[in-house]
RNA sequence: GCCCGGAUGGUGGAAUGGUAGACACGAAGGACUUAAAAUCCUUUGGCUUCACGGCUGUGCGGGUUCAAGUCCCGCUUCGGGUACCA
């Protein structure tokens, strides 16, 4: 009998699926192992070689462990939502879901001819309600809560609430968006509205305006990790900064814990490092500015610019360049400032009877406010606040945005008169005027918010505006403490160098430091800034920045310093500012010579003439109390300081930041959130899963709203409240607004206009959220559900958690080191926090598998012919390089007929072909050949691939062949180099392929997809077939085994274990063609010594081992033998080959007795003949002896 | 820039500080065959020698050691991660 491969492989697969051999339960008897693969995301193309990789090394070790006695889970799934397939729906209008799920037939019928032990029993997809529920419901449960940072912990949001009921915001540790304060009895005063918003600030998963990565091509946001060097890590597209309201998931609060964990886990270091360096601690020290002078100066408090404060900038190096800056920084509080719209003799006038009109608003007045205070448009707004000559009711000073709310007496044609000329003059000095009768704002006064909202967002930004006081008016006296401006700095120790601070231009310290002479300079920059794409930002490193006009002072040296603004200091990390210490910091550096600033060095004998001294090291000087110290030391001893004297205080900052969390598209997980009032809510648990809804198209609404925009009755009813017939909206009437304002919000307003804004009927339909989730949602925990796939009442139960705790051996690609495999350990820690789960850590042990990189073939066309010249001669002609599908080529030879049936216009082509070695032309002329046009990929190859071809020298044995250029390249369609596995199953089997990708090469380590040494994976198998099998006959014996035959069995067994321990997959492989070789040389056909070796084969080629296992007379599945052990006795060896060498060099072996003795071994070697003819006469040093190893003989 | 990995024959790759190149591919020669495929045997880092053997050899330059691919120092270079993170 042949090794029909085919034929076995088939046999097998059916077995195990009749008889449920994979089928996994708790089984309390046995100890557990838990074995995960990185799910794929079906994508049209299949699988390809590179896929299985890791599949088939975590799928060896589940076999080995199950053979090992444990009870193995070891399950498969999908990561089913996806751009990918969206993308596709888009184009062809085929429905995601459809796609998805052919798809996904196709990849588990790939993966089955493969034979894993998967138990399908398990199979899990994210796109499934039944799965997504639960990512629904964790979702919930963020929302529900907050991380305590004392407790470092998760906690309910209603323990939150208690504590803002008796204590306020006092003493409140928790991770949040904006610090707030206010009293218990502030909080109780507080609307429910306002109580939720303020609860928002706290919540693990929040709705905030944000700062996130647009991708307009994609159009959708992405998280951190989805964007790499500005560009979108899926597709290459170009990403913005834009501020967005979006869900995200307070991440970072979990920071240190994240960080603390990398500890407790068995995980490569370089893996742990790039989960670091992405957490990025740094433990530093924010300081507390002040800007001078303090603003705003003329309420009565004097401008108190004294000559200390003169003095200080004496005392420091003249600042070159901004001579007379100064005295301009101080013309600029004698005009109108910040929010003091009018001029001092109209502001005094004006403010009383602004006050008075304060205390007795209209209605609509007070409903409008209440709305517009609560900055639901996103933006601050001011009552009754005096500009120019006039009182308006509502004014957005950052906007300039004036909104009236006006009686019917407006309705006079004197009135409107009056009006008019009232707007002219405002609209001449900048402000929009927007006007609502009462009666909109008493109907509907959500559409008059969203009005303004939509209106305020197109509105250009002016600089000059309000601080950020909470106050609604302008403070009584002006406060004359002025702002602070906090920085970060790990470097607290030089402070004496700071020479000028740095503001990033999205930072709300701008507003604040900008002095009307600079405004207009600042505005050109920061909207040059703005211009300018995250990419470019990082390509164009010159160095670019502009004076605010303002100057703080140095809290430690009181030296006034002045304040810049620069895009080299990002909004996003630490505050948004820096103190700039040019001697020591080379972007600061950089900065100061550029705008020749000065530059104080800290350290004795440094020199910063060319740069800085960036290193933490060396002796300080000109730094106060600091002096002397060494640098370590003087960092501690500057945070005592600043804290002591209360400049500032220690403080840890991360660079990890909170993980947006909703996406603009429809193929993903809805969100199981309605919005009343524009504020969220969640659903009741019961309603879900929220299943996704249908729509007819995959395009964003002509009004920019999401896909689910489309969707058809998008709207959450409360059951309480639940009308009678089910579509009996009534049309709402609506007030008229400007035809010219569009609703760029959140919300559906189709569907919350559907809802009717009549009196008492509000809120009878919420729209519901329109975003969907991101795809690390759906695999942030569903190594859990694996679990237990099928409960309908929970996640996972506790029994099954209990059992299956935690995932013991991970293995998956390193492209998911700071996205997957961050979210999911945050998604865990979160579940453990609410006792859900019962490890901290999901992933014990991770193994990253090398990705698998193509190997494209090449072939040379003569210039303008259809004469294709072999590799060694293509030199000789003028060529282009063409990809030739690599399944037509074997061992670099083209099948010509292959080729010519490949495509039609090759059909007719010719050949050169290789001359025999000997007569090749010597030298390299020519080297031009002509690089593939077109895609910019294959081009930018080229260099490379040109170097490989000219470097391999001409092979023997080619003569009359055409050989292929060849390198390597992305697998990918274009290349042609895509290898499918099931060709290769349909070849060789799917055992050689797994054996075959084993072998390649260390599993952790990339490396290119080479069929070329398959064959002699393919004969081992059939090489160890042969030991059982002659002439078709089965051949064994049961006769007993030798010493030799035991000892090649038990070597094999010990060299397996260690191997598969310790995922050195290759060396087994090359093992087991050892142990066979040996087997076969001594005609070895006994079953004592066979079976143990089939089993050790098993979990490498189950199928031919079951067959052979079988034919060794076994009733059951290999799968549930019992792993051979090493009886250490078989391999004592009783002599022992000594290489002997001198200085070094062996140079000859002698054979002794394995128990014989240091002394004995060198007298032995002594004596020997050939050490005699060595050593000519000459009297050894030294000589080691090192027992069962080697001899030295040092002359 | 910073961090982490690599660099060994024509190729993929082996080698707890102890005979560098296991195992495999490819190649050469041979056996079987009308022939091919398959299979089996021999050789295969380079240089040198009829041969025995000798010399040399793990990216480069130093060092530690009786002994270095392996440890240390300094480079070169390739790959990956990350990036004005203060």
């Amino acid at each position: 009998m042949e090794y029909n491969f085919g034929v076995i492989e088939q046999k097998w697969q059916q077995i195990w699926k009749k008889n449920e051999t994979y089928k996994t339960d708790i089984n309390p008897q046995k100890p557990k192992y838990y074995v995960l693969d990185m799910f794929p995301y079906p994508s049209g193309a299949g699988l390809h070689v590179g896929h299985p990789l890791g599949y088939i090394a975590s799928d060896i070790y589940s076999r080995y462990k199950r053979l090992q006695g444990f009870n193995v889970l070891h399950p498969m799934g999908y990561d089913a939502y996806g751009l990918p397939a969206e993308q596709y729906a888009i184009q062809t209008g085929q429905h995601p879901a459809v796609t998805t799920k052919i798809n996904i037939a196709r990849y588990r019928e790939q993966l089955e001819k493969i034979g894993f032990c998967y138990d399908w029993d398990r199979e899990i997809r994210t796109c499934e309600p039944d799965y997504y529920k639960w990512t629904q419901w964790a979702f919930i449960q963020m929302f529900n809560h907050y991380f305590d940072t004392k407790l470092q912990k998760a906690q309910t949001i209603e323990s939150l609430i208690k504590v803002f009921e008796t204590n306020g915001s006092k003493g409140i540790q928790a991770t949040c968006t904006e610090e707030l304060t206010f009293t218990a009895e502030e909080w109780d005063a507080k609307t429910e509205r306002e109580q939720q918003e303020i609860l928002l600030n706290y919540r693990i998963a929040y709705l905030a305006d944000l700062k996130v990565n647009w991708c307009p091509v994609l159009g959708t946001v992405l998280a951190n990790d989805e964007v790499s060097e500005g560009v979108s890590v899926r597709g290459g597209h170009p990403v913005e900064q834009r501020v967005m309201r979006q869900w995200s998931l307070r991440v970072s609060a979990y920071a240190q814990r994240l960080l603390d964990g990398l500890n407790t886990v068995d995980w490569t270091e370089s893996l742990k490092e790039t989960q670091k360096n992405w957490i990025g601690r740094s433990e530093g020290a924010e300081l507390k500015f002040y800007p001078t002078p303090a603003l705003p100066k003329w309420e009565g408090e004097s401008v108190d610019l004294d000559s200390q404060n003169l003095e200080n900038t004496l005392a420091s190096p003249p600042l070159e360049g901004t001579e007379g800056r100064l005295s301009s920084s101080l013309e600029g509080t004698e005009g109108r400032f910040r929010y003091y719209t009018t001029n001092k003799l109209d502001w005094n006038l004006l403010h009383d009877h602004a006050k008075a009109m304060h205390n007795e608003p209209t209605e609509p007045e007070s409903i409008l406010w209440e709305m517009l205070r609560t900055k639901k448009t996103g933006y601050k707004f001011r009552r009754q606040h005096p500009v120019d000559q006039f009182i308006p009711d509502f004014v957005c000073l950052e906007k300039k945005l004036i909104v009236e709310v006006d009686g019917d007496y407006h309705l006079s044609e004197e009135q409107i008169e009056l009006d008019n000329a009232r707007t002219e003059i405002l609209e001449n000095l900048g402000y929009k005027i927007i006007r609502f009768s009462n009666k909109d704002v008493k109907s509907s006064p959500q559409y008059v918010v969203e009005k303004i909202k939509s209106i305020i967002l197109n509105l250009d930004v002016s600089l000059i505006s309000e601080t950020s006081n909470q106050n609604a008016v302008p403070p009584p006296s002006g406060g004359g403490q002025g702002e602070v401006i906090s920085v970060f700095t790990t470097r607290a120790d030089t402070i004496y160098g700071v020479t000028f601070m740095v503001l990033a231009p999205e930072s709300d310290y701008v507003k604040i430091c900008t002095t009307p002479e600079q405004a207009a300079e600042v505005k050109e920059y920061i909207s040059a800034t703005k211009k300018r794409t995250e990419r470019e930002r990082i390509a164009d490193r010159r160095v670019t920045g502009v004076f605010s006009g303002s100057y703080a002072i140095n809290p430690v040296s009181g030296t006034e310093i002045p304040i810049w603004i620069s895009d080299y200091v990002l909004a996003g990390y630490g505050t948004g500012a820096i103190m700039a210490v040019p001697a020591h910091d080379n972007r600061d550096y950089a900065f100061a010579k550029h705008f020749n600033l000065p530059i104080i060095p800290l350290i004795e004998g440094c020199d910063v003439s060319d740069e800085s001294l960036d290193a933490k090291e060396g002796i300080m000087m000109n730094s106060g109390f600091l002096n002397g110290m060494t640098v370590k030391e003087a960092i501690e001893a500057a945070k005592i300081y600043i804290t002591e004297k209360g400049i500032g205080h220690v403080k840890v900052n991360y660079r990890l930041r909170d993980a947006i969390f909703s996406r603009q598209r429809y193929w993903g997980e809805p969100f199981p959130v309605y919005y009343k009032d524009g504020l969220p809510y969640m659903l009741d648990e019961s309603r879900l899963p929220l299943e996704l809804p249908e729509v007819d198209k995959f395009l964003p609404t002509e009004k920019g709203e999401p896909p689910l925009g489309r969707a058809k009755n998008w709207n959450y009813t409360p059951p309480q409240i639940a009308p009678k017939r089910e579509g009996d909206h009534p049309t709402p009437t609506l007030p008229k607004g400007d035809g010219d304002c569009t609703f760029q919000t959140l919300q559906n307003v189709e569907n919350t206009l559907s809802s009717p804004p009549l009196e008492g009927t509000e809120g009878r339909f919420y729209p519901l959220e329109l975003n969907t989730m991101p795809g690390f949602a759906g695999s942030s925990a569903y190594y859990l559900r694996y679990m237990d796939p099928k409960n309908d009442k929970a996640l996972v139960s506790p029994e099954a958690n209990q059992y299956w705790r935690n995932v013991d051996l991970y293995i998956g690609g390193t492209e998911h080191a700071t996205g997957h495999l961050i979210y999911s350990r945050f998604w865990n820690k979160f579940l453990y926090d609410l006792g859900l789960v019962c490890e901290d850590e999901p992933f014990k042990k991770l193994i990253n598998q090398g990705m698998i990189q193509g190997r494209s073939n090449f072939v040379y066309r003569i210039k303008d012919t259809n004469t294709f010249v072999s590799l060694h001669l293509k030199n000789k002609y003028e060529t282009t390089q063409i990809h030739v599908d690599v399944n037509i080529v074997s061992n670099d030879i083209l099948d010509i007929e292959k080729f010519k049936n490949w495509r039609p216009e090759f059909e007719n082509a010719e050949f050169i072909l290789e001359y025999p070695a000997s007569t090749l032309p010597k030298g390299k002329e020519n080297h031009a050949s002509t690089l593939p046009k077109g895609d910019g990929e294959s081009v930018d190859l080229g260099s490379q691939n040109v170097e490989n071809t000219l470097s391999s020298p001409p092979l023997e044995g080619t003569e009359g062949r055409y050989i292929c250029g060849w390198a390597v390249e992305k697998m990918s369609k274009s290349m042609y180099n895509v290898v499918n596995p099931d060709d290769i199953v349909e070849k060789y089997g799917a055992d050689t392929l797994r054996l075959y990708e084993m072998f390649l090469g260390p599993l952790e380590q990339s490396k290119p997809w080479d069929t070329n040494g398959i064959d002699g994976v393919h004969r081992f198998l059939k090489k160890l077939w042969g030991l059982f099998y002659k002439d078709g006959n089965l051949q064994v014996s049961e006769a007993e085994p030798t010493a030799d035959e035991l000892k090649i069995l038990h070597k094999t067994i010990k060299k397996i274990t260690f191997d598969i321990e310790n995922f050195s997959y290759n060396t087994s492989v090359s093992a087991f063609m050892i142990c066979v070789n040996e087997l076969f040389t001594i005609k070895c056909n006994k079953k004592t010594i066979l079976e143990p070796l089939v089993i050790l084969l098993a979990p490498f080629a189950p199928h031919i081992a079951e067959e052979l296992y079988q034919a060794l007379g076994n009733q059951n599945t290999v799968c549930d033998a019992q792993f051979p052990v090493c009886n250490e006795t078989y391999l004592v060896e009783n002599s022992v080959k000594y290489p002997i060498s001198f200085n070094g060099k062996v140079r000859f072996i002698l054979e002794l007795p394995a128990d014989m003795h240091r002394e004995e071994v060198e007298k032995t070697a002594m004596a020997n003949d050939q050490t005699i003819k060595q050593l000519a006469g000459a009297t050894p040093k030294k000589i080691i002896v090192v027992q069962g190893k080697i001899v030295n003989i040092v002359m």
